[in-house]
DNA sequence: GGCGTCCGACTTGTATGGTAGTGTATGCAT
DNA sequence: ATGCATACACTACCATACAAGTCGGACGCC
């Protein structure tokens, strides 16, 4: 639970609470506690209360004055935004990486990709979604847009959390990694047009998956 | 200087502060002591410093732990980055305007074009600056995207405050006005491509105004 | 039995004191 | 005069205590 070292208590105490609420081990609707974390943290209240304001910022959580602290519901419509922001984002991202793109970037990525191959294989989705993570933030950085990739790391927790209710076997993780081999295809080829429309493809798949899980598990849902 | 009366301490000091410092009422470099805002806010040092915290993420402030927090400088790359990150947010919002948009909400932007156009007749920085706000707002919300504004939102604090030393007279700010209402004519011709490149050319103008600036105020800029 | 009220056990928000680290100034030795 | 060690002022960070609000249940009353 607690394995963060570095940086204060509370970026460790809201690193160690967004990645359990990204992997669902906390489930939406799960009402949190200053106090029971910060013992269970071995910290005060108020590194914990600096998390939650952090956590809230992106609307991980919901802090509501003098009532409690919540994780949040996952929202159909806050997906289909964060998706509609991540599209707009990164095909852009690919359309400049397709002018220029720093080869020791595009090195690193085919390791990536591999890495994700063989999570995907083994049924781990930890080490899929962050070898997911590092496949489009490497991405980013590599078409000089390093800064860009913050705006989207924020909505992309949302759509990771959601996607925790999708990924289940390796054939449901797959796919995925060939649409990101298409997308280095039409980087490679330095077609903007199919690189942005794999990209596009690629991050419709949740929308696809979406109905599925809101049928099975509707609680977690708003 | 103090003003805002709603939400916590933390929440009114931190809308106080990014309001100084979006202003240029505080200027880059700065060093801000939590001792003497805490005084000046007639708070605590505790919310001063969640407020620090919450202006250190959209980067307005950088805390460096046990030294001191100060306004950040402003940052070309950073410019750069947040103008391409709203191009293609925005240009995507408006693409979508033209397939959908809130008739309600076409309404108040025909007022909030005519009230931008009055304050920059008066030389009204502030006033103008919150009209354009209003504006890009109004946009992404009449197109069902007022999630995505979020995003955009924060990338915005940096232009803006960069746009407080390009915005001089009134005619500085009328072209502006202008190239708002070639957007709207976009819009209204439900044209993407033109609403589009209409969103473009309006995003692109700060850059066109940067360098002088930068060689005007060369101490605002790291 | 049903309803209203009050009390108490929670919650988050704020204030304050103490701690550890950093930068600077000062005084001493060279 | 210069280089170095030491003391001090200042910072962010954390822990603790207190305040203010909310929710639920027990109790008395109708």
């Amino acid at each position: 639970m607690i394995e963060v070292t570095t940086g204060s208590a509370a970026e460790r105490v809201e690193a160690s609470l967004r990645r359990s609420i990204i992997a669902l081990d906390v489930l939406p609707g799960t009402r949190l506690s200053e106090q029971e974390i910060a013992v269970r943290h071995g910290v005060s209240r108020q590194p914990v209360r600096e998390a939650f304001i952090g956590l809230s910022r992106t609307r991980l959580v919901e802090v509501r004055p003098q009532r409690g602290t919540v994780v949040t519901k996952i929202s159909v419509p806050r997906l289909m935004q964060a998706r509609f922001v991540r599209e707009a984002i990164e095909t852009a991202v690919v359309r400049r990486a397709c002018e220029t793109f720093d080869p020791a970037s595009r090195r690193r990525i085919d390791d990536v990709v591999a890495l994700q191959a063989e999570r995907a294989a083994l049924g781990d989705h930890a080490g899929f979604q962050r070898a997911d993570t590092l496949f489009h933030a490497a991405l980013a950085e590599g078409a000089g847009c390093a800064l860009a990739w913050e705006s989207v790391r924020d909505v992309k927790a949302h759509l990771d959390r959601a996607c925790q209710l999708t990924l289940a076997d390796p054939a449901t993780m797959l796919p995925l990694v060939e649409q990101h081999r298409a997308i280095l295809a039409g980087l490679d080829a330095r077609d903007p047009d199919a690189a942005a429309e794999a990209m596009r493809h690629h991050l419709w798949e949740i929308v696809r998956a979406l109905p599925r899980a809101e049928a099975r598990y509707p609680d977690l849902f708003e």
